[in-house]
RNA sequence: GCUCGAGUGGUGGAAUUGGUAGACACGUUGGACUUAAAAUCCAAUGGCCAUUGUGGCCGUGCGGGUUCAAGUCCCGCCUCGAGUACCA
């Protein structure tokens, strides 16, 4: 009997959505476990053999954690708001959620083939409405918070208002807007009602704002930095400005340092945590106010009233952020980001001319050209100064594109002596070098090392430590008014409003340009059918082509605009939420995912509490992974998550790229080479489709032939009777030909090999080459293992037959907690070759072996714990779990430098007992010992310890 | 430039805390079974040298170091990959 892969894999398929096999249930007498894959964004392409990895991987352990006697949630659902639907949709007017729907239906059938454990009974999709309902919910809850400070938590707003009332805002320490102005709570008593909410909007935790972004006139639409190459769009080559947009905000900065301290309560990978970390970009150091000297042009700078330079800071002073305030006596000049607003206010006329230059230049490179060229050195002097807040000296002002206006305050008080870039900087423009360090020799470079730094030359600083001296500057700079410490964070608030049509409506309308929140009882507020998915004629988002768009004063959606006193209807607001915003709580609604009263019931959260082990690619490390902690955090605070972390361990599953192959035709002739033939040959690699290649890389000629017919008449010229192809590892893409579909491998060998094979590939993190060819490897094991069953008795197993057993048991347990699923399936087909040599028929031995490779191959597994006469899923059976022991275990060490005879008393395995051996041993070297047992093994000896059984 | 990761046979990759480097698999070569092919099974397979018996030398990107012992630890380089917002 063959072992007859496509109809076994029908059956048990089938059979699992019969009898509902993985639904999970929201309480249970067994321990929880919930492991969670990233939901995909369903593309028009379907899933090619990379995508499934970590589903397999995160498959694998659910199962296992299943065997293991727990209670597992493993959903799945679909991120499916998205730019290429709605793109689809712009070319061809078909609706995104048609689009949607049709590829959704592709994964579903996909996934299916592959065996999956997900409890699809719980999926969700970002798009359907009574999913994104909730996070509309959310987004209110957001509008309605404000952040404590003092409390270090996000509280309603309503308490806000209660001190308002009460005392004003002097003493309330919160998450606000840079500009807002302080009053008393007569002052907020007097605020007319408008003047109250446009001050409550500086508090809120989602926020309107003007922030800057890239727009784009003749696509009418804000673009992405990527999408941007040399100051043009990528798509259609147009103008891009920048802008000032109204848009919505997430106040995630108030989150800063949580976010920050919470990485060290999670088991993430290091390399992400040090992403996130390096993301929120934690600094600790002062802001100094430097003073602009008058000169003759200053005539031309306004003055303020304002009393608190360091909140607003005064037109005729420039503030930095530095975190080496104990330097501030080595300063010798300053340098504004080109873009810095003081720029064209303090530029001196005989300068106006070289600045201006320098402006035009440097808006003319990209970022990424200033970050990569740090070679070259530019900037220009305003012919400015401004006042040393201590020696009152003079210190030029200069410009350089080495200060970005987007970090800190886009200034910086330059010190050559300690910062490098600064010491180029003076050394290229000749600015003078004062030394500040005592016994250090800065005649060839800066010297940064903080630990080591003894202040001299700075008046009340000389002898201090680095500590000691930032110490005692920021209380100077208190004293005198002109700075104070601070801790700063290079994460900005997110952008979350999009000009979208297939994406989240806010769920607002706008009374006197004043946003309101609909009442969250009429949720979810529900996409506008629309003619055009295009922004509108006079630049609004494409939601503005809708027909009725409005809400009126009683909170219900206007579905017939003539019905209605115009006088009491509102427009509602025409942006969309951005891709992130409905994949930023769904790990949570997965635990209540048909409730429509509540985003999810407290007690199915309070049963299931966080994400157990999540798997996903790296790429989101600065997006989704951190918009999710932030959320996540909020939702802690505001009582609706019990957990402040949504995910305690996270697995970066690695990149599977494609092979591709490659062909050589001669650039003079029709003749097409063999890759071993290219020696002193002049020509050019084309594409040839993977699927034309054997093992072996010799390409299928006829069917390159009949595949590109434009080559039918070359000459193909071949090495050894055979073209062999060349090889080259480069991302999955259609136009490489180098794509491969799991449909086509499940077809060949079943969806167990696969699942097999991808994890054979290497270690799971790892990204690395697809190659179909080494398939036949694990399909092969699939067919031993088959074999080893067709036998089947009851006699008793062999103590050589439950070593093997045993052994497997131990490695592939040990490997599986360790996510090293590619050494587990190595240590799988040591075990099945073993077994079949030993004409191990043993029932005792393989109904173990059954659950044990269930994870892996579990269709396959199922068909044999049928056949060995269960009436249960293998889905229910226990792991087997068995006392293992020690191979050979040594109970003393001795000193490497004995020398003379000893005694070693080895445990050996199962039924071998225990044994004392006498070896003479020399210092320093190893030793073999001969043991004395059924069949004679050879010990090796190492000083220190025992290490191995060999023979 | 910065941050993180990785370099082991023809290929993907093994190698608990430093302890027989190359497990397992692909590929290749030879053999068995076949009219033949496929499938299956058996054997060999890091390099070099020697030899017909067992043997010797060199080998984990490069150069040093620690150690009885280094793929693994330390120092200095090189190459590749990923991220990136010159973060003051």
């Amino acid at each position: 009997m063959d072992y007859n892969f496509n109809e076994i894999e029908d059956k048990w398929q089938k059979y699992w959505a019969e009898n509902r096999t993985f639904e999970a249930l929201n309480d249970s007498e067994k321990p929880k476990y919930y492991a969670l894959s990233m939901f995909p964004y369903p593309s028009g392409a379907g899933l090619h053999v990379g995508h499934p990895l970590g589903y397999i991987a995160c498959d694998i352990y659910a199962r296992y954690k299943r065997h293991k006697g727990f209670n597992v949630l493993h959903p799945m659902g679909y991120d499916s708001f998205g730019l290429p639907a709605e793109q689809y949709a712009i070319q061809t007017g078909q609706h995104p959620a048609i689009t949607t729907a049709a590829n959704i239906k592709r994964y579903r059938e996909q996934l299916d083939q592959l065996g999956f454990s997900f409890d699809w009974s719980r999926e969700v999709r970002t798009s359907d409405p009574n999913y994104y309902k909730w996070t509309q919910w959310v987004f209110i809850k957001l509008f309605d918070s404000w952040y404590n400070n003092d409390a270090a938590r996000a509280e309603p707003i309503q308490h806000l208002v209660t001190l308002f009332e009460k005392e004003g805002n002097a003493k309330v320490n919160a998450a606000c807007d840079d500009d807002t102005p302080d009053f008393s709570a007569a002052d907020w008593g007097q605020f007319s009602d408008t003047d109250k909410q446009r001050m409550l909007l500086k508090y809120r935790l989602t926020y309107l704002a003007d922030a800057e972004v890239n727009w784009c006139p003749a696509l009418g639409t804000v673009l992405a930095n990527d999408e941007i190459v040399n100051g043009v769009s990528e798509r259609g080559g147009h103008p891009v400005i920048r802008k000032k947009m109204t848009q919505w905000m997430m106040r995630i900065t108030a989150y800063a340092q949580r976010l920050l301290d919470g990485l060290e309560t999670i088991d993430w990978p290091q390399p992400l945590k040090d992403a996130q970390t390096n993301w929120i970009g934690r600094s600790e150091g002062a802001f100094i106010s430097f003073k602009i000297i008058s000169n003759s042009d200053v005539g031309a700078l306004e003055t303020s009233n304002a009393t608190d330079t360091l909140q607003t800071p005064l037109s005729n002073s420039i503030d930095v952020f530095t975190t080496r305030p104990d330097t501030i006596f080595g300063v010798s000049f300053m340098t504004l980001a080109p873009e810095h607003e003081l720029v064209a206010k303090i530029t001196t006329p005989t300068q106006k001319a070289e600045v201006t230059a320098y402006i035009e230049a440097t808006a003319k490179r990209s970022e990424r050209d200033r970050m990569a060229d740090v070679k070259t050195i530019s900037g220009a002097f305003t012919g400015a100064y401004a006042e040393h807040p201590f020696t009152k000296a003079p210190i030029p002002i200069w410009i350089g594109d080495y200060v970005l206006a987007s970090y800190g305050t886009g200034a910086v008080m330059a010190v050559p002596c300690g910062d490098q870039r600064d010491y180029d900087f003076a050394k290229h423009f000749d600015i003078h070098i004062p030394n500040i360090f005592e016994g250090i020799d800065i005649s060839k470079e800066a010297f940064a090392d903080k630990a080591n730094t003894v202040i001299a030359n700075s008046g009340f600083l000389n002898g201090l430590s680095y500590k000691e001296a930032t110490t005692k500057t920021i209380a100077e700079l208190e004293m005198i008014g002109q700075g104070k410490g601070k801790v700063n964070y290079r994460l900005r608030d997110a952008v979350f409003s999009r000009q979208r049509y297939w994406g989240e409506p806010f769920p607002v309308y706008y009374v006197n340009g004043l946003p309101q929140m609909i009442d969250a009882a009429h949720l979810p507020l529900e996409l506008p059918e629309v003619e055009k998915y295009l922004p509108t004629e006079t630049g609004e988002p494409p939601l503005g082509n809708a027909a009725i768009w409005a809400w009126d004063s009683l909170g219900k959606k206007v579905v017939d605009n003539g019905e209605v006193d115009n006088m009491t209807i509102f427009p509602l607001e025409l942006n969309t939420m951005p891709g992130w915003a409905g994949s930023s709580q769904y790990f949570n609604r997965y635990m209540d995912p048909h409730n429509d009263q509540a985003i999810y019931a407290q007690e199915a959260i309070n049963y299931w509490q966080d994400v157990d082990l999540y798997i996903g690619g790296s790429e989101h490390a600065t997006g989704h992974l951190l918009y999710s902690r932030f959320w996540q955090k909020f939702l802690f605070d505001r009582g609706v998550a019990p957990k402040e972390e949504f995910a305690q361990k996270l697995i970066n599953q690695g990149m599977i790229t494609g092979t591709s192959a490659y062909v050589y035709k001669d650039l003079d002739s029709n003749q097409i080479f063999s890759k071993g033939l290219l020696e002193g040959k002049n020509v050019i690699p084309i594409h040839a489709d993977v699927s034309l290649i054997d093992a072996s890389d010799q390409l299928n000629v006829e069917a390159f032939k009949k595949w590109q017919p434009e080559y039918k008449d070359a000459e193909f010229i071949l090495e050894d009777g055979k073209y062999i192809v060349g090889r080259e590892i480069e991302k999955m893409s259609k136009s490489k030909y180098n794509v491969v579909n799991p449909d086509q491998i499940c077809e060949a060998y079943g969806a167990d090999s696969l699942r097999l094979y991808e994890m054979f590939l290497g270690p799971l993190e790892q990204s690395k080459p697809w190659n179909t060819a080494g398939i036949t490897g694990v399909h092969s094991f699939l067919k031993k293992l088959w074999k080893l069953y067709l036998n089947i008795d009851d006699t008793v197993p062999t103590g050589e037959n439950l070593k093997t057993l045993h052994k497997t048991i131990k490695k592939v347990e040990a490997d599986i907690e360790a996510f090293s699923f590619n050494t587990s399936v190595s240590t799988f087909m040591i075990c099945v070759n073993e077994l079949t040599a030993q004409k191990c028929a043993s029932r005792a031995v393989l109904e173990p072996l059954a659950i044990l490779v269930s994870p892996y191959a579990p269709h396959m597994a199922e068909e044999l714990w049928e056949k060995l006469g269960h009436s249960e899923s293998i889905a229910y059976a226990t792991f087997p779990v068995f006392e293992t022991q020690y191979l050979v275990e040594s109970t003393k060490e001795y000193p490497i430098s004995f020398n003379g005879k000893l005694r070693f008393k080895l445990e050996l395995p199962l039924t071998m007992g225990k044994e004392e051996i006498e070896a003479t041993v020399m210092a320093h070297e190893k030793t073999q010992v001969q043991l004395q047992g059924r069949t004679p093994k050879k010990v090796i000896v190492v000083p220190g310890k025992i290490v191995n059984i060999v023979g």
